[in-house]
DNA sequence: GTTTTAAGATACCAATTGGTATCTAGTGGA
DNA sequence: TCCACTAGATACCAATTGGTATCTTAAAAC
């Protein structure tokens, strides 16, 4: 009956999907003890403070986010076509998310001040992390002359990330994809611009 | 001694700040009390609930950003001189912001959801608005043949909105105006082939 | 100068917050 | 089978939350 690992991951997943719809600040601890049918000890004995909770959830949801990403991204085989899965890939977080209320490392940035120094890090981490998974996919596009070897590698991975960041952020907010479709196309134009 | 109206003012701009840097469920009665000077009885003499305090905080905030943002539109005289000064005017969000704590749209927008109508239907109103902007500039743009008159409107002023916003998040969370600066010269340059 | 109005201070409220100490009981090892 | 361990439940804590009722006092109206 009893399984630590089990509750602990229930725990985790059902406050990462408060942490991401509510806010971090916004959750209760009793709001998960009622989403996970466990109570205030059962939690305290998984996890040391609220905070903790907090950066273990935002590193579940961010875990799940990069992998799924990279699993749609091992699934093509040229860089402009893994770029497209990437696109592809962030639209999906409005009509069928991995991840409900949005994309985790947008929700963390705005929440994350100078009070919050472990989301903020946490966020940062995850930013790095994806700026990075561009790079290496456009890197490898002009290694194996798919794209146009002068191209500004990270100068181009920033303008998908914010422009994708901020298209979710619009979509969201107005419940349908139309900005987000906008965006998309833009940023296939641009990536037609870089091939070969 | 006693100035109702100013006392009203200076609630919503003190509240306006720490919503707008701490979140607003995040925000206290007594933060704003503490930071006012102002006891609660004189807030909730003001505004009926924290509620519509958070809304009329933050319809303030969008005023202020869309007047400094129409004043420096206005001091430029054509399209691409207008637009350029849109992009400056949210470069200035990092360096030198006017309104402390990023973009009080994106702030909203991430905050809000279905159980906060009341900022959502806000943050709404602001995006259309700043849309609408962009779209008057291009429309002038195209009447007095300064820029392309095939070039799509809503597209453009989405791209625009959503890359900037993106990148304002990215550079408050890295501290720095890199992506910010990334994301503008690439504005920029699609600016430039729009015009005539 | 007195009265009336209302701005703002004070004192309270129940509910909720994150957190802890203690207790109960399920489970693996001997 | 019994023991030791620990997962999780229960019961508590002080502090804080948004909100209200009441009181005081400054200022406008007469």
């Amino acid at each position: 009956m009893r399984d630590p690992e089990a509750t602990r991951d229930k725990i985790l997943k059902k406050s990462g999907i408060l942490f991401n719809t509510k806010g971090y600040k916004a959750t209760s601890i009793s709001e998960i003890t009622d989403a996970t049918g466990f109570t205030k000890g059962a939690i305290y004995r998984h996890f040391k403070s609220k905070e903790e909770l907090e950066k273990e959830s935002l590193f579940q949801l961010s875990t799940i986010m990069m992998e799924e990403l990279r699993r749609r991204i091992k699934e093509e085989l040229t860089a402009t076509d893994k770029l497209l899965a990437v696109l592809r890939y962030f639209e999906s977080y409005i009509s069928k998310p991995v991840v409900k209320g949005g994309c985790p490392l947008m929700n963390a940035a705005i929440e994350a001040d100078d009070a919050h120094p472990v989301l903020r890090k946490t966020a940062l981490k995850i930013l790095d992390i994806l700026h990075q998974s561009l790079v290496t996919i456009l890197d490898n596009g002009i290694r194996y002359k798919q794209l146009k070897p002068d191209l500004d590698k990270d100068h181009f991975a920033t303008v998908v990330i914010a422009s994708l960041e901020g298209a979710i952020m619009m979509s969201k907010l107005r419940n349908n994809n139309v900005d987000i479709r906008r965006v998309m196309k833009h940023l296939e134009n641009q990536l037609n611009d870089l091939r070969l």
